[in-house]
DNA sequence: CCAGACGTTGTT
DNA sequence: GTCTGG
DNA sequence: CCAGACGTTGTT
DNA sequence: GTCTGG
């Protein structure tokens, strides 16, 4: 799945890439964003805008406590209480690494091969006047299928604005899976920091072996 | 009809 | 809200 | 996702 | 074990 990921850029590259304006938010690079946290997100409206969304979805009708972080696109479309999230409130969430845990629960970081911005497919809510979003995730494929089963769903550049403001949402997230657009990732284990929630900086990113001796006895 | 669930992952 | 199960 | 807490009352 | 917080 992917429950967490990074963003550790400035600003200006990040408008540049998804075509948006400024924030009405401070911006800060972010090496660890974890659940719960609020995070950049684009959407369509009159133009792209970047808001700040909750990671976690807040449903009108959930009890407190539910809030998913992840849901899978192959059966987003056939969920009653999910469909409508499909195929009318979609959003990109900018991103330039994740992370995923082995089943030995090491971390790994990956990333598009030059450290490329890229959008990871999501869906959001808006309740009480806040936003809050889901990272949608696929089986995974590449370079990621040997640490974990599932990775989130990432939307090429060419498809964008397809994925944003299209209505053949079926058909693209079929394409979106399918092998035309098999992500080209690099992978590298990463220190345990990242483990942490509360770490934060480009150390989150540092290879395991540059990380040592204080990741030199992993757990289990 | 009303009540209850509605998510993911991984692990058992 | 919307669907399924009883 | 992982880490960390998981309790109460009364007093400061 | 299970839930909350980040």
């Amino acid at each position: 799945m992917c429950g967490r990921y990074s963003l550790g850029t400035e600003l200006d590259p990040v408008l540049a890439r998804f075509g948006v304006e400024p924030p009405a938010f401070p911006w800060q690079p972010r090496w660890n964003i974890a659940p719960g946290q609020e995070v950049p997100v684009v959407k369509a409206a009159d133009r792209r805008v970047l808001v700040a969304m909750g990671w976690g979805l807040t449903l009108p009708w959930a009890k407190p406590g539910f809030h998913p972080i992840n849901l899978r696109s192959e059966t987003l479309l056939a969920k009653p209480a999910f469909r409508e999230l499909g195929f009318n409130r979609r959003c990109l969430l900018p991103a330039d690494g994740f992370y995923e845990w082995d089943t030995d629960k090491q971390p790994w970081r990956f990333t598009l091969p030059d450290g490329e911005l890229f959008g990871l497919a999501g869906v959001w809510t808006q309740r009480e006047g806040r936003y809050s979003c889901a990272v949608l995730t696929r089986p995974s494929v590449g370079a990621v299928a040997a640490v974990h089963e599932r990775m989130p769903l990432i939307v090429p550049q060419q498809v964008e604005e397809e994925w944003l403001a299209g209505t053949e949402v079926e058909q693209l997230l079929d394409i979106l899976r399918g092998p035309a657009w098999v992500p080209v990732l690099e992978r590298r284990r990463v220190s345990r920091r990242i483990n942490s929630a509360r770490a934060e900086g480009p150390e989150c990113a540092l290879p395991w072996e540059e990380a040592m001796p204080q990741d030199a006895r992993p757990p289990r």
